[in-house]
DNA sequence: AATCTCTTTTGAATTGTTCTAAAGTGTTGA
DNA sequence: TCAACACTTTAGAACAATTCAAAAGAGATT
């Protein structure tokens, strides 16, 4: 049988209160609003632009700062991977899972690799006195 | 017997400036200066803003706007890639061949991994339209 | 409700990079 | 050898992404 990963399929204004809450952080008018953008379907990859754009489109006035704030707490807090493919933009992912991507290039779109899809192996010791945080395999696409 | 590669032992003006002009670039003081301290050892990773200092350190006046024109020409001559690693700063490989990296968040260095070290099997298959460029690892490590 | 602490906001500040247009330099071929 | 042309460099402004500061606002606790 395969290892499907459980979706949050549908959170209610309740549990992304509690969740905010859960992590730590005061669920505040601002937080519970980008915490139900972010978490309420499927697993997403957002920049801070694009989320402020987004709620402010869902009629949430949120200034940029607070987005900033907001997507460095959670990801502080354990809820956002902070994907890196990009030396000019910061991009947070809603999918905290042991993942890879692939970046298209032309328009900045990221798209998810199920974790157990690549093969990795032989990744040499760090060099003394020092650990592996993480590794991370960015696969750029582009029009063939 | 083990795949040494060759290494650029030492670099002189002359081959420096035909380096330069072998790229299609016209060998302006500035070019050769920065070739010259680019590909003279080892090979390096930099920035625009660590070249830049190295240069002014060296007695070679040469403004950051021509650091960045020679570090993305020579990158689209092929003598240098870019390796994306932070969201805040573009990095600049004088390894051009297949390799990795381990990247020391604490103080930004960049130490390479030979291309033969790290296996990576089964990448899958981008969507329809589009053809992997390349595959990026990058093994963030810490102070354990 | 009073109070305390944490948050949000606005706008300025910073950082990294790109652009502009004017001055300078490499190349070519009389 | 040098004029003429094309390509380069430069300073500084402009831009884009992000962070900072200080003051106003809002959750939590009593
Ligand atoms: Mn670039
Ligand atoms: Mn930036
Ligand atoms: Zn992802
Ligand atoms: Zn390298």
């Amino acid at each position: 049988m395969s290892v499907t990963r459980k979706k949050p399929v549908k959170a209610s204004a309740e549990s992304t209160s509690a969740k905010v809450r859960a992590a730590g952080l005061r669920p505040t008018r601002q937080r519970i609003a980008l915490a139900g953008l972010l978490f309420r379907d499927e697993d997403r990859h957002v920049t801070a632009e694009a989320l402020h754009e987004e709620a402010a489109k869902a009629g949430v006035r949120v200034s940029l700062a607070t987005i900033y704030n907001t997507l460095h707490q959670f990801t502080q807090a354990g809820l956002l991977n902070e994907v890196v493919v990009d030396s000019g933009r910061a991009y947070f992912d809603t999918n905290i899972g042991d993942h890879q991507h692939f970046y298209v290039e032309e328009n900045g779109a990221l798209i998810d690799i199920p974790g157990e899809t690549i093969g990795i192996s032989n990744v040499p010791t760090p060099p003394k006195g020092m650990a592996v945080d993480r590794v991370d395999v960015v696969v750029r696409i582009k029009r063939a």
